[in-house]
DNA sequence: CTTAATTAGGATAAATTTGTCCGAAATAAG
DNA sequence: CTTATTTCGGACAAATTTATCCTAATTAAG
């Protein structure tokens, strides 16, 4: 469904949430520990969202991510796959014809529609200080 | 969503059907040409497919891919997924913890299974039949 | 100012997926 | 029996994704 980049951006991203729940800053080397994630190719999917303003990072000592209490609220899901993987998966045909299109429909474009439409609307309405609660209180976790 | 060679295995397997409601076998070259797929890789994806059963092949001239009607009927696009990208779209993590376990569930589990369920039930429901059908009254297409 | 800690970024490597090539095996037809 | 046509199967190659390594830049603190 999403790429391994993808996962491991989003499992981040809720991490630095939920820590910034409690004012905390958490460094490369904690997150890939917590998510069970290479720790240079996480620092690549961090840098890149930082980038685009995803999550906020600072350098030096006391450095690492974090995020604003706004910014949970605002942050959906969807951003994150849109920001890693692009839309294809929000807009693009299931069967991979170059575009989808309800007038020329590939076979499966009438099932698959309701689909994509779900997906999309679910990433779209979850916002990152809602999975970071969770997380907080210990009903979810990151790693297994 | 789904790999290239499943989207090409679907695409062929959907247009086998609809060559054999009119009794005709086609030949790798027709369906690579028809599906607008690269001739030698979906060789490979066919002759998966025809190991497993999921289509008909036969070698020598007059040769080519079917599929029995009665087939066509049984045959769930959930078989040819299945068979070529496996289980983990149906079973496994959103987040890609090893095994999904709603007791011990990841950040988006409990918004990720309705969605997950969807396509399964979609994917368990389409016959090959009425791809096939679709695509012979020129309501669909292969390719773009 | 110096040091240590941290993210940024480029180069490279490994693994997986996608794609190609070529000869073997089967088989229909003359 | 010979030939032409087709799928089968193994080896290989290219492209993409995933992962690693190393150095630079930034910055907090003594
Ligand atoms: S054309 Fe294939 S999903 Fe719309
Ligand atoms: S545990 Fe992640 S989807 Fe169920």
């Amino acid at each position: 469904m999403f790429s391994k980049a993808c996962e491991y951006g989003i499992k981040a991203t809720i991490f630095i949430a939920q820590k910034s729940l409690h004012k905390t800053r958490v460094s490369l080397k904690e997150i890939a520990a917590e998510i069970g994630s290479p720790e240079a190719f996480t620092a690549k999917i961090l840098q890149s969202l930082a980038r685009n303003g995803l999550v906020e990072s600072h350098k030096g000592p006391t450095g690492g991510f974090e995020m604003d209490r706004a910014k949970m609220d605002t942050l959906k899901l969807y951003d994150i796959v849109n920001a890693i993987d692009g839309d294809n998966i929000f807009v693009g045909c299931g069967l991979g014809l170059k575009h989808c299109d309800a007038n020329k429909p590939c076979p499966v474009h009438d099932k698959f529609v309701g689909i994509r439409e779900n997906l999309t609307h679910m990433l779209k309405s979850t916002t990152m200080y809602e999975l970071a609660s969770g997380l907080d209180i210990g009903l979810t976790q990151l790693k297994r």
